[in-house]
DNA sequence: TTTTTTGTTGATTGACGAGTCAATAAACTT
DNA sequence: AAGTTTATTGACTCGTCAATCAACAAAAAA
C-alpha cells in the first residue's frame, strides 16, 4: 500500500544504513542488497532511488559533512572570544555525535573514496577548508603571522587523532583527543610571537 | 625455460606491484591479475606464489614497513643526542622513499585493511609502537614527563600528515611535512616544564 | 634415465553483485 | 472511470574475479 511522499524518508534510511554498514563492514565493500536490507527495503528501490551505489556514497559523506558542519555553527554561535571559538571547534569535532565508531570508520573510506571519486574528493576539500578556516578565525588574534602554520598543524592533528581512533578497540575517548588537540595549541599560544 | 630460485625474484616483483597497483588504483580493488600482470607473470604464478590476494596484501604491508623500519634506524644511528634522534625519526618519515605518492596511496588503504584483517592490524599496531618508541625516547631527556604527551601528538601528527598528502596534488612535499612536525616539537620543547 | 621438484600458464569453475525490467498496486488527477 | 504518477519487489542479465586445475617444460636428484 504504496503512502505517497517515501522518497525522503527512504532516502534518509538509505544514508543512515550506508553509515552503519561502512562502519561496521570498515570498507566500501558493503553491497547495495546489505544496506538496502539495513534500511527495511528490496535492493531494487535503493537503485530506485540512488541511480548507483557511488550516489549512495556521496549522500551519506554529504550528510556526515552537514552534521559536522552543522554541530561546528552550532557550538561557534555560543562562543565568545577566539579561545572559546577553537575550543568551539574542538569539542564539535570530538563530539560524541561525530566521534563515534561508525561515523569515524565510514569517514576513513570515504578518505579512500575521495581517491577514486572527484565529487567525494570535492567534498572532502569542502570540509578541509571549513575546518582551516574556523581554526584560522580563532587563531589570528592570538597567534598573529604564526596562525597559518598552526592551523595548518592543528586540522593535521585533528585528522590523525581521527584516524589513529580506527585502530583503538573500545569506545572512542574524545575527551582525550581535545585534550591533545589542545595541548597542542596551548604550547604554540604560549612560546609564540604573538 | 624455467630457471630454478625465481621464487624470491618473484614474490619481490609481486610486491612491488602490489604497492604501485593499490597506489594508482587508489583503493584495494585491485585484481589479481592487475597486479601479475605488472609484474610480468600470470595471475596463476601469482597465487602459486602466495596463497591468496591477502597474503599479497600482506606481504606488500610488510615491505613498506620494513623499508621504513630501515631507513629509520639507518638515521638513528648516526644521529647524536636526542634532538638529532628527534630529527632523524622525522627526516625518515617524511623521506622520499617513504613519503611518495604510491606509498602514501597503499599506506592509507593498508588502514583500511586493518579494521577487516586482524594482520594487518597487528603489522600497523607495531609500526605505531615503533615510532612512539622512537620519539619517546628522544623526548624523555627534552620533555620530562611531559614526553608522554607529546609523542602522543606527535605521532597523530604524523599520521595525519600522512593523510591529507593524499588529497593534495602534485608531487608529496616531505620538507614541508618536516617543518610542520618540527614546528610542533619546537613549540612543546620550549614551553614545557622540563 | 627415470623420477621428482620447480616454474609456468590457459582455461575453467563458482560465486557474487550492480544494475535493469516487468509486473503489481495504491494513490492522485481529470 | 480511465489514465497517470509513485511505490515496490522478485527475477534476471551480465560482467567480473579469486581461486583451482590440468598440462607442459626444464632442471635436479635418484
Amino acid at each position: 500500500m504504496p503512502k505517497l511522499g517515501m522518497e525522503p524518508i527512504r532516502k534518509a534510511a538509505l544514508v543512515k544504513a550506508t553509515i552503519v554498514e561502512i562502519g561496521r563492514a570498515g570498507s566500501l565493500d558493503v553491497t547495495v542488497s546489505q544496506i538496502a536490507k539495513r534500511a527495511g527495503m528490496s535492493s531494487a528501490l535503493a537503485h530506485h532511488y540512488f541511480g548507483s551505489k557511488e550516489d549512495m556514497f556521496l549522500a551519506a559523506m554529504r550528510h556526515i559533512l552537514t552534521l559536522y558542519g552543522a554541530e561546528v555553527r552550532g557550538a561557534l554561535a555560543l562562543a565568545q572570544g577566539p579561545e572559546q571559538r577553537l575550543h568551539a571547534v574542538l569539542a564539535a569535532s570530538f563530539s560524541a555525535a561525530n566521534f563515534r565508531r561508525e561515523a569515524i570508520g565510514a569517514w576513513l573510506n570515504f578518505w579512500v573514496l575521495a581517491q577514486t571519486v572527484p565529487e567525494a574528493k570535492r567534498l572532502l576539500a569542502v570540509y578541509q577548508r571549513r575546518l582551516r578556516s574556523n581554526l584560522l578565525a580563532g587563531l589570528r588574534p592570538l597567534a598573529g603571522d604564526r596562525a597559518d602554520t598552526v592551523a595548518n598543524g592543528l586540522g593535521a592533528l585533528i585528522d590523525g587523532l581521527y584516524l589513529r581512533e580506527v585502530l583503538k578497540s573500545g569506545p572512542p575517548d574524545g575527551k582525550a583527543a581535545v585534550a591533545t588537540a589542545r595541548d597542542y595549541l596551548n604550547s604554540q599560544l604560549q612560546g609564540g610571537d604573538a
